[in-house]
DNA sequence: CATAGGATCGCCT
DNA sequence: GGCGATCCTATGT
């Protein structure tokens, strides 16, 4: 994919987090554009796959139940803020912070496409070559993006370190595929919801920069 | 303080 | 498809 010459006054605002329907807002995510300022380096992608948590009433969500720890904490705050976390001692997981203040939802990353910045996306994945895959896995969009738990709590909406914007695409006019969690089966019948949404074939519309 | 385990990944077979 | 990495976090004593 080209560069879209948008302007970067397209920034999601405030409003899209705050609403209460995070199924909704990570739909609508799919296929928006992620631009991140890590340590001097820019990078962009488009988002191609994400998972709703939905609140407190969600035996997947690390809220459940009303749980508040350390860790969990930013989850709590009004939505547009990061939560990022260490998983599996390996991986940084990040999040979008959704709704209001003291209602716990959230939109977990899955997925991205970088488009630009490649050359630091190689170094940051530790490979030799570009390819579809390789912001697919949480753990690998964080990396992609070079999002760190330090930055847990940060707004959403701070160019400094992040743009989330429209791209191009609209959410509306991609073919989402909406398939249960990954990785929740401790959450008993509520790891069969339908909240992952997945781009699928988006490799058949981005091609590698 | 001790311990078990995790919104995963990538390498090995 | 199996498994080790790797360390923070949450929980219980």
């Amino acid at each position: 994919m080209k560069s879209t010459g948008l302007p970067v006054d397209n920034l999601l605002p405030l409003k899209f987090y705050q609403r209460d329907d995070v199924l909704q807002i990570a739909e609508e995510l799919i296929g928006k554009k992620i631009i991140s300022r890590v340590n001097g380096k820019v990078v962009e992608a488009i988002i191609v796959e994400t998972e709703a948590y939905n609140g407190v009433h969600d035996k997947a969500c690390h809220a459940y139940g009303g749980k508040r720890t350390p860790r969990n904490e930013v989850m709590y705050q009004q939505g547009g803020v990061a939560y990022i976390y260490l998983c599996y001692g390996v991986h940084h997981l990040f999040n979008f912070v959704t709704s209001v203040e003291g209602d716990p939802k959230a939109v977990l990353l899955r997925g991205v496409f970088p488009v630009s910045g490649i050359e630091t996306v190689l170094k940051r994945r530790n490979k030799s070559k570009m390819s579809f895959k390789i912001g697919i896995g949480p753990g690998a969009a964080a990396q992609t993006l070079g999002f760190r738990t330090f930055m847990s709590g940060k707004s959403l909406l701070d160019p400094t370190w992040i743009q989330v914007q429209e791209s191009e695409f609209h959410y509306a006019d991609l073919p989402i595929a909406r398939l249960p969690r990954i990785g929740v089966d401790y959450a008993g019948a509520d790891a069969q919801l339908p909240y992952r949404f997945v781009w699928e074939g988006f490799e058949l519309v981005l091609s590698e920069p």
